[in-house]
DNA sequence: CCCATCTACATTGACAGACATAGTAATATG
DNA sequence: CATATTACTATGTCTGTCAATGTAGATGGG
């Protein structure tokens, strides 16, 4: 058996999960929050209220902007398009990914042997 | 280059990364704390105001437990030894991290190709 | 011997991100 | 026509981290 995915787990990543999927081309709110939950191969769900408060942070940050799709043939949709600050946002972020994945392996399955106290 | 390690990508571990120090013998708060640093290579210092209260949470748990060491020759310092159920619950987190790493692989750097949408 | 630095522990208050909860509204389905 | 699904949004709460600050003994260089 695996484990679990808690808050304090993916906090921090929300950004970089969502300029990730934005990067890949434009979508809107629900879209995004079905392709994360089949990203993670149905393991991780990521609130609705997580999300959208990301939206606005992210834009408020220029990382992405949004415009209304063709709402002619049903319902509204707001669609997110990733801007070139959140491309390098978005690099950034994976390169920290890596960095600080290192890190942690050590930090949490490491051992003291050869560290000097 | 590498990257750096913000707040929030260690938030969540701080528990698991003093249990995996101390599932390897006793210790005290500031050697904790520079343990920290030294298993991170100098590349991350935990706050002792974060350390501290992490103490506090993990002792109110049952998953350390606290002593005074022998004050005679000096300063006091306040030693933490891992309980039964902490080294249970470093277990399970470690197993979380395993898991949560590869999810966050997926959500972070994963394509789209064979998502279905 | 004095002052700076290191060791060692601790508290308080502020902040930010994630989420529970709730709500609106349109479309699709049986 | 009732229910589920799609789609977006607001409000308030909780938790972990950290900045700032404080105490106090030990140590070492000038």
């Amino acid at each position: 058996m695996g484990g679990r995915i808690t808050t304090d787990l993916i906090r921090g990543h929300t950004d970089t999960i969502i300029l990730n999927i934005l990067r890949q081309g434009d979508s809107y709110g629900y879209e995004i929050y079905k392709t994360i939950i089949a990203l993670s191969g149905q393991q991780y769900e990521l609130k609705e209220a997580t999300l959208y408060s990301a939206f606005r942070r992210l834009e408020h940050d220029d990382l992405i902007a949004s415009y209304w799709g063709d709402e002619s043939q049903g319902g509204r949709r707001k669609y997110y398009r990733i801007t070139e600050k959140g491309r390098e946002n978005y690099e950034q972020n994976r390169k920290d990914w890596r960095f600080a994945k290192d890190i942690l392996d050590k930090l949490i399955e490491g051992g003291l042997e050869n560290v000097e106290k």
